[in-house]
Formats: C-alpha cells, sequence, structure tokens
DNA sequence: ACCAGCTCCCTTACAACGTAAGGTAACCAT
DNA sequence: ATGGTTACCTTACGTTGTAAGGGAGCTGGT
C-alpha cells in the first residue's frame, strides 16, 4: 500500500507517517507491526529500534495529527486578529474537523491513549487564551473546554455510529418495518420526515457538516449569553 | 473473582453479567475468553455455545448495561408526567450517568461497536418523545439528538483522559513547571486558578458532576429557546 | 428397555499478535 | 587495523481468538 522505499535508512518520523498512512488506507485494525513493517520494506523487530514499543507508536500516530492540526490552526491564527471569538474558534474546529475526516479513526485511538499530546494542549491554550482575550473569567473558560469536549477537535460523540445508521437501514429494508415504527414511533415519524439525503461517511452517524456547525453554534451562542453575565459581574 | 457458581448450566445472560462484572472488577483489557471462561468455572471453548464470537460477547455486555439504563429511566418516566421537559431530560441523562459510572469502560466500547443495540434506539425513541410533545419540530429534534451526543447515556466526550490529568500533574511536580507556564500561559494560569478540589475519579478528566451539569443545561437551555421560535414559525 | 441424536462442555491445535534475546554486518573514530 | 556503536534481521515465546472434533449425559421415539 505504501511505498517500498526503504532507501533512506528509516526514522522515528518515518515510520509514524507510513503507520498514518496505513491506518488512513486500510483501518486502524490493519495496524500491525508486521504490517507497517512490510509497508516499510523491514522486518517487525526493526521498528523497535525507533519506537520502544506498540503503545508508543500510537502515541507517536496521535501526536502526528496533532501536530497537523496545530499547523493549519496555527496558519490561520497568525491572521484573523480582529475577529469576533466566535468566528475565530469556529474557524479553528471546523479546521481540525477537516483533518479528522482524513483520519476517521483518531477519535477512537485517541480515547484509547494514556497520554496527551503536548501538541494538544498548545492547540487548547490557545481556545483559552482566545476565551480570555474575550473576556471570559478563568472559571467561565474552564467549564467552556468542558462544553466543547471534542468539538475543538472536528468531531462530535455520536452513539449511533456511521456503520449503525446503515445496517439498521439495510436491515429495515428488508424486514419488519412496521413492528419498528410500533416499537419506536417517534424515531421512525422523525426519519421519515428528516431522511438525509445522501450517504454522509463521515466522522459519526449523519455527522455532516451542517449538523456539527449546528451543535456547535449552538454551544457558541449559549457560551456567549453566558459571557455577558460574566462580564457584568466582575 | 467472580463467584464459580458452576453449578447451574451456563447461559447467554449468565455469561453476559459475568462479563460486566468482570469488566468492572479488571478492566475491559481482562475480559478475555479463557479468562470470563475462568471465573465462571469452565473452559474457554465452552462459551462458543452461547455465543459466536468475542464480538458478539462485547454487543452482548454493551447491550446489558443499556438494558439497565432503559430499566432505570423507564422506571422515572413512568412518574413525572407534568414535567418540563428539561426537567425530564436532565433526570433521564442523569439517572443514565449514574449507570455509567459504574461501567467506565462503556464509552470506549460503545465507541468500538459496529451495531447498536435495540435497547438504546428505544431510549432514544423516548427522548424524542419528549421533545415533541414539548412542540419541537421534528427538524429541530433531529438536531437535538445530534446536539446532545452522547449527554443522554450520562457522560461527555472529553479528550483529556482522566489518567492525562494524573500524570500531567505528577510530571510537573517533578519536572520544569516553568518551562510548562511558559509554553502554555493561558491554560496554566486557568488551571492554577480553578484547581479542581479533589480527585474526580470519573468519566473523564476532570468530569465531575458540575461539569456534566454545566454542559447538559447549557444545550438545554439552547434548545429551549430555539424551541421558542420553532413554535413560533410553525 | 434401548438407542439415536442433541446439547453442553472439553481437549487439542493453529494463526496472528506484541516483543524478548541475541546475532550480524556496516560504519566510524581512534 | 580495531573496537564500539548503530541499524537491521532471525528465532522464539506467551497470549490472544477460535476451528475441529471428541465424549458424557439427557431426551424422545420405538
Amino acid at each position: 500500500m505504501a511505498a517500498r522505499a526503504s532507501r533512506q535508512p528509516l526514522s522515528r518520523k518515518r515510520v509514524l507517517a507510513a503507520a498514518v498512512a496505513l491506518a488512513d488506507a486500510e483501518g486502524i485494525q490493519a495496524l500491525t507491526m508486521r504490517r507497517l513493517a512490510g509497508d516499510l520494506g523491514v522486518e517487525a523487530m526493526s521498528l523497535y529500534h525507533h519506537l520502544p514499543a506498540k503503545e508508543a507508536l500510537l502515541d507517536g500516530v496521535v501526536e502526528t495529527v496533532i501536530a497537523e492540526i496545530d499547523a493549519v490552526v496555527g496558519r490561520l491564527s497568525a491572521n484573523g486578529d480582529g475577529e469576533d471569538w466566535r468566528t475565530r474558534l469556529r474557524g479553528q474546529f471546523l479546521a481540525a474537523r477537516q483533518i479528522m475526516l482524513r483520519h476517521p479513526w483518531m477519535p477512537g485511538l485517541l480515547g484509547s491513549r494514556r497520554a496527551i499530546p503536548v501538541g494538544l494542549y498548545t492547540y487548547y491554550d490557545g481556545i483559552v487564551g482566545t476565551l480570555l482575550q474575550a473576556g471570559f473569567s478563568h472559571h467561565l473558560a474552564h467549564r467552556a473546554l468542558h462544553a466543547f469536549g471534542s468539538l475543538p477537535l472536528g468531531f462530535a460523540q455520536e452513539v449511533f455510529s456511521p456503520a449503525a445508521g446503515a445496517s439498521m437501514e439495510a436491515d429495515v429494508a428488508e424486514a419488519d418495518l412496521a413492528a419498528m415504527a410500533s416499537a419506536l414511533p417517534h424515531l421512525t415519524a422523525m426519519v421519515a420526515t428528516e431522511m438525509h439525503d445522501g450517504t454522509d461517511p463521515t466522522l459519526g452517524w449523519c455527522d455532516s457538516q451542517l449538523e456539527f456547525e449546528f451543535t456547535l453554534n449552538l454551544l457558541l451562542d449559549g457560551l456567549e449569553r453566558l459571557r455577558g453575565r460574566d462580564r457584568i459581574r466582575s
């Protein structure tokens, strides 16, 4: 899958880049030491001269993608100084989302990590900076960070996974649609009325750009209202 | 760990209950076929007479916990008929949260499932019902579901995992706090001002009850405002 | 009473995984 | 030249999920 360019002598960076490429191409479950080594034209054990263990590999993969986000967001922050805080953050979150869409395994992988790469801390530091500059108290900024959850990384925790929607529709087409309609009256009515136009093979079930932006705006607007109160009180 | 009551003849239900108990006691990574069989006083391969594969085991574990939530939420819904929609949903989400706190591996496991148990659909159907009854349009109800994300299950997607906070503080206590303060000025200032009182070994970093409820109220209030507009327009 | 068949559980074995241990060949400073 | 370091390889082990098939005990038809 990845180029077998075994000329230059392998390095942590090259290994991580190949790992990201492999995960993108064939899914995170295809990312095994032997397979990755194969893609690099090398034996599995050779990887251990650049990474101490597979956990470190995965940490490095996360770190690589976060660095990608940091680069884009940093470029974004350079311009747009006088923007409204909401515009600024929305721009950053949506930019991050574009990157995450290319690495659909990231949410799951990130959730399984024990340690967070520094790059992510610097990203969040920038967010807090934006909030403080807009007049948020430390307290409200902290609350806002929690409320954002994973939105800064451009994905929403959806309990209905992408596959679930597809499989459900397939099952329904085949089996008793009537039974489901009676067991789940409101849901089926809603889906019937709403029925998404196309396939949205994104980060989560129905996680179209529109849904994401709606949620994001809902939160940003809610925080904006609280910011008003916050400034008055202080 | 679990009682070795190998008298009654094993069943899907008994296997799933033991699996949940094992995951609770020793973490999801301890849930292997051999280990689970051992806890049940049986050999690994015997489990395959009740479950076709490990994936099915995990599906069943998720299903079991969801059923637990459905039971509690159902009991909750029986009373409280005249409540405000926000009060009603908040009560349900917080009840679900109490259960999820006893199964901290659930968020990750749920995220890795390909199919969603029916119990979860019925839970969400009830939520939609509450929203519709409060005057939400199908469209806004749909949007609300997405905005809720995993809040109905009582957890928020936190990118800073529980371990991250702890390890960071440990590292900091040992190493260069000054360097971090200069690299992450806003974050360190915020943490210094906010510094959580105790340890909150919950579903996510700093995911105390307070943070969760704040986020929840922020969303509910935002939706309430949109509901007003929604009803006027229609 | 018998015995075929089914259910439930066991034993054995295999492939894939992460990785420990140690080998070898190239290179580099002395 | 030589001794050490580096980068990669070979072999092997323990753990995982699970395929294949064996055997004991219950059950129902005759």
